[in-house]
RNA sequence: GGGUAGGUGGCAGAGUGGUGAUGCGCGAGACUGCAGAUCUCGUUUAUUGGGGUUCGAUUCCCCACCUACCCUCCA
């Protein structure tokens, strides 16, 4: 498997450090509102990223952070006059939600900022120690002039950065590129006591606290949204590769582009953002999962409602495949297809190990599909089985099947008994109705030569 | 201004130094109580523009134009 490093810039062949088992931090979410899209694009494909090594036969251990204190949640809740803690625990639960809802289940551990004060300061303190930050009146600061590989991961010389930078307010920086480890504490503001008084972590340290924690000083698979390069993870690498002194702190940076919304930068400025809680009263969960798997994970995503609707179209005959499959009658005879099959999900493999491009895998799923509808009518009961096992695969991965709830199953099934009697009967306008009402509640019927089938959609 | 990733048919979206997937859409047919689905056949001179390298470029190089993101926790 081949994975893209920003970093180096190239696809390189991944190994993990410790053979099978792999380690992966993902930049969470700052939870001072509530989740949009372009979260749901980030960590649905981290998701899929997990899902799929561990596919793969790797044990994989999927770390994330929240980011619950932070200047944006502080400025809400001072806002509304409210604790800070109130709204960052509203939306961290929130977030979790969503999370669930979109079937992101792959992470094994949300780690909040919070939870790791101890270790913060303690990063800081060998910081100290070290010689790679100092103490000011309002707190303290990594000094980059300590680092001169400052820049590598955003590919920019410090001088650019510098010439760069904006007019610097804070006249307690020996460099303008300087940032905060620990900030000091101000009126109104959560504090936590320190060596340096009482005060707050800075934004960065707390992803490197958490990693050293769980993961010590490297581990293989660093992710986030592509607005984090710089200069978020740049100063991840100046902590952790300057406490520890070893390099790399991570062997793949991945990243992850952006969503757009109608060609246009999605941001509350631009009054365009959108809820994952909002779209999902339109769309299922899994279609979004499908649509915005459809772009390969660098790429940006342009969303609209149109190109969501025109993914639903190939989303559905995904689906219905799936639904016809199972209901299929398949003889029990040699088995003609198994090869065939197995060839498909070569393929599929093929194209998730060439750094994860989902969209040819998509692709490879579409051709599945068609040749599943031209041939399961001369399926055995082992090349049933096979394909199955094939999409169930696949949806283990991506998660693009509905999932069915059993608890209305058998009252569907009820529903499409009394149809097939009224069918036998000829009663249509009773059949008709009954298919009618099924749809308006996202249960599709169709009759086939195997008799009724259904789907959600 | 600096950095990064891109610009492929009506749409989405891969790949490739040697006339370019896959799916949607569209047209016709089959099937069908209807619907839907599916199958068969068909469908567009598609690779931003201009140079260069090459026997040959969509693929490599240069320039231009365009799009998105980042340039310090203030987006």
């Amino acid at each position: 498997m081949k994975l893209y490093d920003t970093l180096n810039r190239e696809k390189k062949e991944f190994k993990p450090i410790y053979g099978k088992r792999v380690n992966i931090f993902v930049c969470g979410p700052t939870v001072y509102d509530y989740s949009h899209i372009g979260h749901a694009r980030t960590y649905i494909f981290f998701d899929t990223f997990s899902e799929y090594l561990r596919y793969k036969g790797y044990e994989v251990f999927y770390l994330q952070n929240i980011t619950d204190v932070d200047d944006k949640i502080i400025k809400k809740a001072n806002d509304l006059g409210v604790d800070p803690f109130e709204i960052s625990k509203k939306y961290y639960n929130e977030y979790i939600q969503d999370m669930l809802k979109l079937r992101v289940n792959g992470v094994n551990l949300y780690a909040p900022a919070t939870f790791y004060i101890n270790e913060i300061i303690d990063q800081v303190k060998r910081l100290l120690e070290k010689g790679y930050a100092y103490v000011t009146n309002d707190g303290v600061y990594f000094d980059i002039s300590k680092f001169p590989e400052y820049g590598k991961l955003s590919h920019q010389s410090l001088d650019s950065i510098k010439a760069g930078a904006r007019v610097d307010i804070n006249e307690n920086k020996k460099n303008p590129a300087d940032f905060a480890l620990w900030k000091k504490r101000k009126e109104g503001e959560p504090f936590w006591p320190s060596p340096w008084g009482d005060g707050r972590p800075g934004w960065h340290i707390e992803d490197t606290a958490i990693t050293e924690f769980h993961f010590g000083p490297q581990y293989d698979v660093h992710g986030g949204g592509s607005d984090l390069i710089f200069p978020h993870h740049e100063c991840e690498i100046a902590q952790m590769e300057s406490v520890s002194g070893k390099k790399p702190m991570v062997n793949y940076w991945l990243h992850t582009g952006l969503l757009t919304v109608r060609q246009e930068r999605m941001g509350k400025s631009m009054g365009n953002v959108i809820n994952i809680r909002e779209i999902l009263k339109e769309v299922r969960p899994e279609l979004l999962r499908f649509f915005l798997l459809s772009s390969h994970y660098r790429s940006p995503v342009d969303y609209s409602p149109e190109s969501l609707d025109l993914a639903k179209q190939s989303w559905e005959k995904i689906v219905i495949s799936h639904s016809k499959l199972k209901s299929l009658n398949a003889k029990e005879s040699e088995p003609v297809f198994v090869a065939e099959i197995n060839r498909f999900r070569k393929e599929f493999e093929n194209a998730m190990d060439d750094d994860m491009n989902t969209p040819l895998a998509i692709s490879v799923i579409q051709s599945f599909i068609a040749f599943v509808n031209k041939n399961m009518e001369k399926f055995s009961n082992l090349d049933k089985e096979s394909a199955l096992t094939f999409l169930e695969d696949i949806d283990r991965i991506m998660k693009i099947l509905p999932r069915n709830d059993s608890s209305v199953e058998k009252f569907i099934e009820i529903l499409l008994d009394t149809r097939k009697l009224t069918k036998e009967k000829k009663l249509f306008e009773i059949s008709d109705y009954i298919r009618l009402k099924l749809r308006e509640n996202g249960i599709a019927v169709e009759d086939t030569s195997e008799g009724q089938i259904w789907y959600r959609i």
